[in-house]
DNA sequence: GAGCACTGC
């Protein structure tokens, strides 16, 4: 180390303070002795701002990069900036960043921070990672999909003796960084490596529990009303100090903030606690889609002697921080995206939180001096509902994606992956059957040349196929944007539901205004050819992109002009991975001699024919894809109200509510799904497990063959799989499901009741 | 005739 980088880089006071410093020589060390070193620590310890930077002076970026992922983008951005302050460097110099669509790094930058999907498109390029030296994965604990990818491969990595060196120069260090948690089955994973515990600094938080929400109020939602009993409570009695509300949605969280605002009126204001006075409450909204002007009060410190009261969704608990939360109120509920492989669907529903969840969420009330935290449940709720952990995201969610970069990574046994928790085979199974129904797999689970285009897209595999069939047929144009506009947040504002107290105690709400906002979304979809849900994207996406004026055409139309905007940088992207791949000699040409009218339509059904439907009775459809589960239209879509003219239809997603809705949809003729269909009953759970684990020989894929042509007979009827599916209507989760929110809505109208 | 949590490429 030169002299001079010694005294530009001088320890400050501040980071001095830091419990990591006094560990600083033995954990270079560590770095040095081993391949993988296990770092823990909670919050405040410094490990993720402090590490990188010690490395960096003790010379490990001689030979190449020091890569830290976070799971967040915010995270990775903000740390980048702290720590190119503290070595008193230009952000994108020798430290920088890069997160999907900005990339803040150059020649020189030897401390990168990144998010861990970027990383993992970096190994599809690199697969040795030949330009780092260290890489650092950052909460791990928090088990986000694309981390716990990453955990696998770095160990499969290092897995046979001599292949980690492999196309490298120089060793590779991995660091994996992680909460306190788990901390044996990590190190173990990771091959017994050494582990480091660095103290953290928090201020304690005192938690109690509650007597109204037990084991037989988990289907409800009463715990909304207890919350806000709960939080008055706190309001009236406990000393300065704002207050932390966790709830699940947003309709939840305005009816929560209506109620506050009620009985927080009547109380006769300008009373002591513990000689200091309270004026009034600021009652704030908080969830993600949410507009950003509105959230500003938030982060803002209340007026002098105004209690500041935040109702929040799960956003809280990790991606903001609010300074100056002294009071936790935790419902102890989550909402959460859970895949069933039963129905083959994706079903968003409230579920108890882990304990370690909520040992997170109690602490938001530490992070700048002691606090409280009020749980809503009972000990016994805790002790018999809620689990010990949240489970990975890797165990609940579809792995088509996944599995597909694993097998362009050449990681054929999907199994057998070294998963730190291990995904059920079934959803395995399921990822694999879907990508050979996309063609992006052969029969001997080998990744097609259409798979290694599709690996590129950032996309639902669906949606990849969609858009690369309207490539090779020249009309990228039309599917493109519509790729764009569903791969963000909904961008169609009602505003019933956007609300917000944007004085203290004032109530939300303006129904007259929904009416004009669904006026103006109907009139949208009529505009773009009517009863097509898809075109209606591609509409507001060219209307708005083309009106010059772009931000006001969003106010006008009540479209989310945040979410069109990020649909705008999607589309770019896209467009930009499309051209460089049809600039490859191999890349598809098809021809289409079909109606130029249907063109649009079946591009789409390439990438939905496993998302088919057939109307069965009224208004009721029953999906086609082996599953057989009823659906409906749901009324947000232009397909509503004209069920009775329809027959074929596909769809985009499904959503559990009162009944199983489909959103975004499409009518479409058998003709054009015909050929498609087979595909989707051609593989068999056997065949699949085989192809999943090993490679195929040729002596099984006669075998396989040979049944196949014993069971293909004379080509069945619509009718007649209709008949055999309808029968296997394997529905119960989903009414499971359907049950629990009834259940919920009827608690709710009872608590209204006066 | 309507109840979309949060991330990420």
């Amino acid at each position: 180390m030169s002299k001079s980088t010694d005294s530009k880089e001088s320890e400050s006071q501040q980071s001095k303070q830091l419990p990591i410093y006094r560990h600083k020589a033995e954990l270079i060390r560590a770095v040095k002795d081993s391949t993988f070193l296990l770092v823990t620590g909670e919050t405040g310890s410094g490990k993720t701002t402090q590490l990188p930077k010690y490395l960096h002076r003790a010379g490990f970026c001689k030979d190449g990069k020091i890569g830290i992922t976070q799971p967040r983008r915010v995270a990775a951005i903000t740390v980048a900036q702290r720590v190119a302050q503290e070595m008193h460097c230009t952000l994108g110099k020798e430290v920088g960043y890069q997160v999907r669509f900005d990339d803040c790094t150059s020649q020189s930058t030897a401390v990168k921070y990144m998010t861990d999907g970027c990383l993992l498109r970096e190994i599809l390029a690199d697969p040795v990672l030949s330009q780092y030296s260290v890489v650092i994965l950052d909460e791990v604990h928090e088990r986000s999909l694309n981390t716990d990818i990453l955990l696998g491969l770095l160990k499969k990595m290092f897995s046979k003796p001599g292949k980690a060196a492999e196309g490298r120069s120089f060793p590779l260090k991995v660091v994996v960084m992680s909460a306190t948690l788990e901390t044996d089955k990590l190190s173990s994973f990771l091959g017994d490596c050494p582990v480091f515990t660095i103290p953290g600094r928090t201020f304690p938080v005192t938690s109690t529990f509650g007597f109204a929400v037990g084991p037989k109020d988990i289907e409800s939602s009463g715990y909304v009303k207890e919350v806000v009993k709960v939080a008055l409570d706190v309001h009236t009695s406990e000393k300065a100090g704002d207050i932390l509300v966790f709830l699940t949605g947003q309709v939840e969280i305005e009816r929560a903030c209506d109620l506050l605002y009620e009985k927080a009126e009547s109380i006769d204001y300008r009373y002591d606690v513990e000689d200091q006075t309270v004026e009034g409450l600021l009652i704030l909204p908080l969830y993600g889609s949410m507009p950003t002007d509105q959230q500003r009060q938030i982060f803002q410190p209340p007026p002098s002697g105004i209690r500041k009261c935040v109702v929040a969704t799960n956003i809280a608990a990790t991606s903001l921080t609010i300074n100056g939360i002294k009071y936790i109120i935790d419902s102890g509920f989550v909402k959460q995206l859970n895949h069933n492989s039963r129905v083959g669907m994706d079903i968003l529903e409230v579920v108890p939180i882990s304990k370690s969840e909520a040992e997170q969420r109690a602490g938001r009330a530490g992070r700048t001096s002691a606090g409280k935290c009020f749980r809503i449940y009972t000990k016994e709720f805790w002790e018999k509902n809620m689990p010990e952990y949240t489970v990975p995201e890797i165990q609940r969610t579809s792995l088509t994606a996944v599995v597909l970069t694993l097998k362009c990574l050449g990681v054929h046994d999907v199994i057998r992956f070294p998963y730190l928790d291990c995904p059920e085979e079934r959803f395995i199974l399921e990822a694999l059957k879907q990508l050979y129904q996309f063609d992006a797999i052969d029969r001997r689970g080998r990744v097609t040349r259409l798979g290694e285009l599709m690996v590129e897209f950032p996309l639902h595999p669906g949606l990849t196929r969609a858009v690369l069939k309207a490539a090779s047929l020249g009309c990228q144009d039309l599917l493109l944007p519509v790729a764009a506009m569903l791969s963000v947040e909904n961008i169609f504002i009602r505003p019933e539901l956007c609300g917000v107290n944007t004085d203290v105690l004032l109530p939300s709400g303006h129904p007259e205004k929904q009416k004009e906002a669904d006026e103006k979304h109907k009139a949208l979809a009529t505009k773009s050819g009517s009863m097509n849900d898809f075109a209606t994207l591609l509409a507001v996406f060219q209307l708005c992109k083309s009106s010059g004026r772009p931000s006001a055409w969003c106010k006008d139309h009540w479209v989310h002009w945040r979410a069109l905007k990020s649909a705008f940088s999607v589309e770019t992207q896209l467009r930009e991975i499309l051209l460089r791949l049809q600039q490859k000699r191999d890349f598809p040409v098809d021809t289409y001699d079909g109606e130029k009218s249907e063109l649009f339509r079946r591009c789409l059904c390439t990438g939905y024919f496993t998302n088919v439907a057939r109307r069965s009775v009224g208004k009721v459809f029953c999906t086609m894809d082996g599953h057989g589960s009823m659906i409906h239209i749901h009324p947000s879509s232009s397909l509503f109200d004209h069920e009775g003219k329809l027959n074929w239809i596909i769809f985009h997603d499904v959503l559990v509510t009162s009944k199983v809705y489909v959103r975004t949809a499409c009518p479409i003729r058998y003709e054009w799904v015909k050929d498609l269909l087979p595909k989707l009953h051609e593989v068999d759970v056997y065949e699949l497990s085989s192809v999943a684990r090993e490679e195929v020989t040729d002596e099984e894929m006669k075998k396989w063959e040979t049944r196949e042509a014993a069971k293909r007979q004379p080509e069945v009827s619509t009718e007649d799989v209709m008949k055999k599916l309808e029968k296997r209507n394997n529905e119960t989760d989903v009414c499971d499901a359907r049950a629990r929110y009834l259940q919920r809505k009827q608690q709710r109208q009872q608590n209204k009741a006066p």
